[in-house]
DNA sequence: CGGCAGGTGGGGAAAAGTGGGGGAAAGTGG
DNA sequence: CCACTTTCCCCCACTTTTCCCCACCTGCCG
């Protein structure tokens, strides 16, 4: 159960530590990727496998089904913690994260978002402006 | 079965110590988390399971779920007590609480609401001016 | 009035985060 | 094919923060 915000600094060698409560989900290997809106995505091994078999279902005729796999898979890169618990981000994964020298970590249960801290505090002031709007989706969902 | 309200000091450590009749039910860990109306929420680890099974469940590239998925997990954080019974508020979560050095704990049955001592008067205030207008709303849910 | 349980504060050990050096492997040019 | 350069990566060490535990205080109950 990966949960809150963590934020890091990205070495000179590219190098993201991990959060130590994050650590054990992921000893067993994981797989750092580009996400959806300029962020990146670390999926642990099992999640990524399962991840992998759904999007691999997909038609290879749909546009969309198209995307989702050149953006998924193109930039993935496996990953495993060194003794220190870092991981290296390979370089095409920083620019397409628009990732620096500081890097915010934030667990979303079963996978974690990578954010450039500006970028990152731009998404938490658009939900602070439209927490409402999800009340009815809560609902929806029975919470 | 949590009930009352319990007013406690938060030490310079960001510690909060939960009510002693409070404890049995949250030994098995518990989520802290951000509510509405400013205020924070403390979760047992099975009613949390229970309400975040549905949403890790969306899809991963629908953007509205991803923004809900961020609304509920960026600023939770896992908990267990030291030995004095014990919570650690991490600073992200006092500073959405606007907590400072007291802190109100109110049961509420299943969970537990924590609240900056002045804006929990304001909404006893309000409870009690009030009160006449919730008939409506209770005879909704046939009480 | 004494004991006990709940609440509070502080000190110390351990772990987390960060930076840097050295060695191995891979890539490049002669 | 060899030598040089560069990149990668593993490990060590320092600093800071976290968190765990001990001890005190206070109020309630017997």
């Amino acid at each position: 159960m990966f949960l809150g915000t963590h934020e890091h600094t990205i070495d000179e060698k590219g190098r993201l530590a991990i959060p130590a409560r994050f650590r054990a989900e992921l000893a067993g290997g994981m797989v750092v990727t580009r996400g959806f809106d300029r962020c990146l995505l670390i999926f642990p091994l099992p999640f990524w496998s399962d991840l992998t078999r759904r999007v691999s279902a997909l038609s290879l005729t749909d546009e969309d089904a198209r995307m989702l796999r050149r953006l998924l898979f193109a930039n993935a890169s496996e990953q495993e913690m060194d003794r220190q618990g870092r991981i290296l981000l390979p370089q095409s994964l920083r620019e397409g994260g628009g990732l620096a020298d500081q890097a915010v970590l934030v667990g979303l249960d079963t996978f974690i978002e990578v954010w450039a801290p500006d970028r990152w505090r731009e998404v938490e002031e658009r939900l602070a402006s439209q927490g409402p709007r999800f009340d009815e989706q809560m609902r929806k969902l029975g919470i």
